[in-house]
DNA sequence: ATGCAATCTCAAGCTGACTTGAGGTCAAGC
DNA sequence: GCTTGACCTCAAGTCAGCTTGAGATTGCAT
């Protein structure tokens, strides 16, 4: 029994342990790694084993995923942390860094939109158009002819 | 050429100028009419005659859309204008007010998610899986397929 | 030794928000 | 009158991010 728990930090878990840990479902893990966002190795009956720190990379997916981050952009976050080594503090700390940044410019989206969105409540906007809101800079790549009138 | 411009502001307008002002693309304004979104007469050869409220409508819903919400959610939001009426100061205030305080909330959010991440950074927080940041607790019950929204 | 929970592999399904394609009709300019 | 382009319907496809199901092991406890 003791032996069990002190078998240590280091050992390989099944796909179940680390579903527990994560709050994932085992489709779910499973597709991540067909995916490539992390890797396993097989026991003798061909059962997944992960790292311990395979639970760490799939916390960060979670988070990613929160902020809006598609698995490919995680993937690209995560191609500097090498598989099958345990990430450092560092990893994590440039990594959450640049999640940080990520949500910094969520932030200040989001607050450019409500102020123009206060402007259009104020005036009564009735005409979109010359509205500040929505000015298709966002959309604009779209590639259509010209300038693009929305509304009347 | 001039009869064409004094044509006036309440006339019916086909698809194709629907898609353009907008920018949306034809298969999608069809499809918001299929959803209810939208509605449409028909002219005689059985083509789509929009009102030209129903640009401030789509309007809406794209920007409603850049901020996150679904298009049911929006349909909520919709339903309290009335379709075939053009709709009033009021009616685009009233649901202005109720998006500011949805992107209110994604601030407050993100805000909270940033500081939370910060602290991880502070101390470079190696278990993620114990972190205020991730907390499983806040991800039960948003399961189910389908894409995942930006920022629950 | 046996039972049963956990795991395996594939293939297919699902939601949301559309797009694409096939095959046909309508409206306007020359 | 003919051609061109905008429009029609309906079915099926697409992409992301998974889940579900079937049918076959594996592995741990009694």
């Amino acid at each position: 029994m003791l032996a069990k728990v002190m078998k240590g930090r280091n050992d390989l878990v099944p796909i179940g342990v680390v579903a527990q840990r994560t709050g994932l479902a085992v489709s779910a893990i499973r597709y991540y790694e067909e995916r490539g966002l992390i890797a396993s190795v097989r026991s003798q009956g061909n059962q997944r084993r992960f790292l311990r720190s395979d639970i760490r990379r799939l916390s960060f997916i979670l988070i990613a995923q929160r902020l809006g981050l598609g698995l490919a952009e995680i993937e690209r976050e995560l191609a500097s942390l090498p598989q099958g080594r345990t990430p450092t503090v560092l990893d994590w700390q440039r990594i959450s860094r640049s999640l940080r940044s990520e949500i910094d410019g969520r932030i200040q989206l989001l607050t450019r939109t409500r102020n123009k969105l206060d402007e259009c409540i104020g005036c009564g906007c009735l005409s979109l158009d010359r509205c500040a809101l929505y000015n298709k800079e966002d959309r604009a790549g779209a590639g259509g002819p010209g300038p693009r009138f929305v509304l009347d």
